[in-house]
RNA sequence: GCCGAGGUGGUGAAAUAGGUAGACACAAGGGACUUAAAAUCCCUCGGUUUUUAAAACCGUGCGGGUUCGAUUCCCGCCCUCGGUACCA
């Protein structure tokens, strides 16, 4: 295929774009802002492959259309660095991480740079850097003044093979995301931030974004109200109290058992002699399950009495309590009040360890009988005083006796939990913190940070159980206590690279400022105005930057409540049907076609595929068309000189306009579509008039932008095509005088005609029944009704 | 299981305040140019029937409904893809 000479092109543009500083921003000037970030990336070793394209090709073609657009658009880059696969290449390759990053990033800088990216890499971030990191740390200690980090020992996601703790969001499916292995579960003491203190503003602040409402209603189920009751229970023979969340309060005189999770605190206290052995049996037997046992492959029911009772509070009921897996310990108190009628998990259990089942909900307040439980609100029965009353008016009652009793009342209760940030690895941002024999945790001060990473450690496959690399690493560990001057140790673990990311964005409107995370006096660049990146962060990094904006807020930093205004999310490249991945061997690598059609065919190919949002299976079929529809475009630009037709203008501008609204919404489909209506029109011809020529080559700009620049050059011009204004609609010579009307018997298409634009209705319909295929099915009937759509169609009803 | 998104030609897809279904592109077939190839250009291209011209009927996962008119709205199914995992 002969075809223009893209390789000279591309290279000549990157390397004048780099020399002439095209791409760099003037920060100073604000009205016009626009601030458009990219999810930034993880410096792997491999090649780009198609993934990074689609997230970064199309996003640029935006951006790129925002600045002609006259925004003053800032579009930073810069790299996520910190994390577990560059130390396990460490480990496997005896390169040290730091190495393989900083070879990486290179790497990955230099193929965003051949893929034409607009960006401006003095903003440039690297989050393994201690210039960077040294803020990752403060950030850490703010939140540690602030009681927003806290250490607790806890039982957490412990992954074997990572040989490292996991955040929930890490673990799916009981399986660690990164590395497939079976999660197990592990008492540690560890850091978390206290994201659940913001449980309620999360959620309430979703209102006011412009996201994807799939992503709003991820995070809202993650974030997982609900408004219920706290209802404390009086052990029988202690002196203790059990509480418990339950959503249905209208249904305690229903609680005939009382169930809690194995790992409650109270059970070992509250078992008696003779049971002991079978609760410490299932205790163990629980904990030796994996995640994926407990939850999706088991789902029949299992349990031990632990010979205790607690009293129901309203009627004096004695409840015995068991312990069962279905309770879970992280979730309310984990202990709950069992109502075998009103929930199908407590009336399975019941059923199969023959528990009493009492009806206190029913549809009509008429006895239904206990062969199936009733989970909806309905009308209270045999619950004392509060039977006769609706559901909800129950809880009412209920919750105001509780509250009077002082024993309960209205809960609301999250399922979010708080972020775990501890990581027993080294290639990561160690926590400030020194631990210290009299003063316990003392934060490193502010002014002895950073708390260098040391280079010189030995990484290994696993360091026994659950101890970070740099806890053998006596030089960086031995220190003196902040406080009292004692000999202590700094904490060993390092934080997830999730916290490095939840700032990350603050930072690059003034990427190497020196004196503090970022610049307050000069903020006026955020929020970001548009977000671009994968919907795999959802509930991960999405929340944790909302999470961390509104504590800096608090800590009187930030003077905004959210860090993303507008959310976008690519879809996702698969190939056939599957995600692209090493491991299943099913990776696509753009090279070939780069070397083959040039960087600016493959970005609009990707375009071109379907909608933004959707992604698609990968298929190299079309990529010709793309290719030829480019050069098209460069013969057309050598076309001799013609003037304009008035047809040739209207299609010009309707062109203009469709293209423009469709870049407005990343249509990218349907704008490359309409450019290649123009060009197919054109094509046709041997002549072009200047006017179409040039604003031919503005509209391709932002989605091709190496060809346009040299078209722009080519065509005369001095300075860069995307200093250049947006073409402008002109609706008078866009708009046509005249229409084409469709012409229907009975909603069926029978014709068509084209008609003058200011035709009278009169006029329409006569000519309309003088259509001949129209009159051939008008013979011989009624006209009951005559409907006319304006610019549309003319359909007559007849009998 | 629950929640969400989506099913349109051989393929990727367009078009929804209800108004000409299949724009644009790929693949395929035919033709022009060429010694030949590449490139380029022209024609055909959802199905069926019929053909002199043209037209008719069917067709947007399946079955109903509302409407002059439904890919679009409503009801009931089927399938695919995401999210979630006993959350009391």
């Amino acid at each position: 295929m002969s075809s223009y000479p893209f390789k000279k092109i591309e290279a000549k543009w990157q390397k004048l774009w780099d020399e002439r500083g095209d791409h760099l921003v003037n920060m100073d000037v604000i009205e016009n802002k626009y601030y458009c970030l990219n999810m930034f990336g993880y410096p792997s070793g491999s090649q780009f492959h198609i993934g990074h394209w689609y997230q970064y090709g199309p996003a640029d073609s935006y951006a790129r259309f925002l600045k002609m657009k006259g925004y003053n658009v800032f579009q930073p880059q810069g790299f996520d660095a910190f994390g577990l696969p560059a130390e396990n290449y460490a480990i496997k390759h005896g390169v040290h991480p730091a190495v393989s990053t900083a070879r990486n990033i290179e790497n990955m800088r230099q193929q965003l740079k051949r893929m034409g990216g607009m960006y401006d890499w003095t903003h440039e971030v690297n989050t393994s850097s201690p210039e960077y990191y040294k803020w990752t740390q403060w950030l850490f200690l703010q939140l540690f003044e602030m009681g927003l980090a806290y250490q607790r020992e806890a039982p957490v996601n412990w992954c074997p093979s990572c040989v490292t703790v996991l955040a929930n969001e890490q673990v799916t499916d009981g399986l660690c995301e990164r590395c497939d292995s079976q999660v197990t579960k592990k008492f540690l003491k560890q850091w978390f931030f206290r994201i659940t203190a913001y449980a309620e503003e999360l959620l309430t602040c979703l209102e006011q974004l412009q996201w994807p409402e799939k992503t709003k209603h991820m995070q809202r189920n993650w974030i997982g109200k609900s408004t219920g009751s706290s209802i404390k229970f009086r052990l029988k023979d202690f002196d203790e109290d059990i509480e418990v969340f339950t959503t249905r309060a209208d249904t305690l005189y229903g609680a005939t058992y009382f169930v809690l999770a194995p790992e409650h605190n109270l059970v070992k206290k509250i078992t008696k002699p003779d049971r002991l052995k079978a609760v410490t049996d299932y205790i163990e037997a629980t904990n030796k399950k994996t995640e994926i046992e407990r939850t999706s492959v088991e789902r029949e029911k299992t349990g031990v009495f632990t010979g205790a009772f607690v009293i129901n509070p309203l009627n004096g009921r004695e409840l015995p309590v068991w312990i069962a897996d279905y309770v879970i310990a992280s979730y309310g108190t984990g202990a709950i009040m069992a109502v075998p009628s009103g929930d199908e998990r407590d009336f399975e259990f019941a059923k199969k360890f023959g528990l009493d089942i009492i009806e206190v909900v029913t549809p009509d307040g008429s006895e239904q009988g206990t062969d199936v439980c009733f989970t909806e609100y309905g009308v209270v029965i045999n619950s004392g005083e509060y039977s006769g009353m609706s559901s909800q008016a129950a809880q009412e009652a209920i919750n105001r006796k509780l509250s009077h009793m002082g024993i309960g009342g209205r809960k609301v209760q999250y399922k979010l939990h708080d972020w775990l940030i501890s990581r027993q690895r080294y290639w990561g941002a160690p926590i400030p913190i020194v631990h210290c024999e009299k003063c316990g945790a003392v934060s490193v001060p502010k002014d002895q940070l950073p708390v260098r990473l040391p280079d010189d450690i030995e990484l290994k496959r696993t360091y026994g159980d659950d101890i970070s690399p740099l806890a053998h690493h006596d030089e960086f560990m031995q220190t003196s206590c902040p406080s009292c001057g004692a000999p202590a140790l700094r904490d060993a673990d390092t934080m997830d690279t999730f916290v490095c990311s939840s700032w990350y964005y603050l930072r690059y409107p003034h990427a190497k400022y020196a004196e503090f995370a970022f610049d307050t006096e000069h903020m006026d660049w955020l929020p970001v105005d548009q977000y671009i990146g994968g919907v795999e962060h959802a509930t991960m990094h999405l929340l944790y930057a909302r999470f961390i904006t509104k504590a800096l807020r608090d800590a009187g930093l930030l003077k905004f409540d959210e860090p993303f205004i507008r959310l976008f999310h690519q879809g996702t490249i698969t190939k056939d049907g599957a995600k692209m991945s090493k491991s299943r061997g099913n990776t696509v690598s753009p090279d070939d076609f780069i070397e083959k059609y040039g960087s600016d065919t493959f970005r609009n190919y990707l375009m071109f595929m379907g909608p933004y949002d959707e992604g698609g299976d990968w298929n190299d079929k079309g990529i010709t068309g793309i290719h030829r529809f480019l050069n098209k475009i460069w013969r057309i630009c050598q076309f001799g000189e013609s003037q304009a037709t008035k047809s040739d203008l209207r299609i010009l501008h309707q062109t203009i306009k469709s293209v423009t609204g469709d870049l407005e919404n990343m249509k990218f489909n349907t704008a490359i579509s309409r450019l290649m209506e123009l060009v197919n029109h054109l094509n046709l011809k041997e002549t072009v008039d200047s006017i179409t020529k040039r604003t031919l080559i503005l509209l391709l700009a932002p989605l091709a932008p190496h060809i346009a620049e040299e078209l722009w050059q080519m065509a005369g011009n001095q300075r860069s095509v995307f200093r250049e204004n947006w073409p402008q609609y002109n609706p008078e010579l866009g708009e046509s005088e005249k229409m084409k009307i469709a012409l229907q018997v009975n909603g069926k298409l029978r014709g068509e005609i084209e008609v003058e634009k200011n035709i009278s209705k009169p006029e329409l319909t006569a000519m309309a029944k003088q259509h001949r295929n129209m009159a051939e099915h008008l013979k011989g009937k009624e006209i009951l009704r005559e409907v006319i759509v304006p610019g549309r169609l003319v359909n007559f009803v007849v009998r």
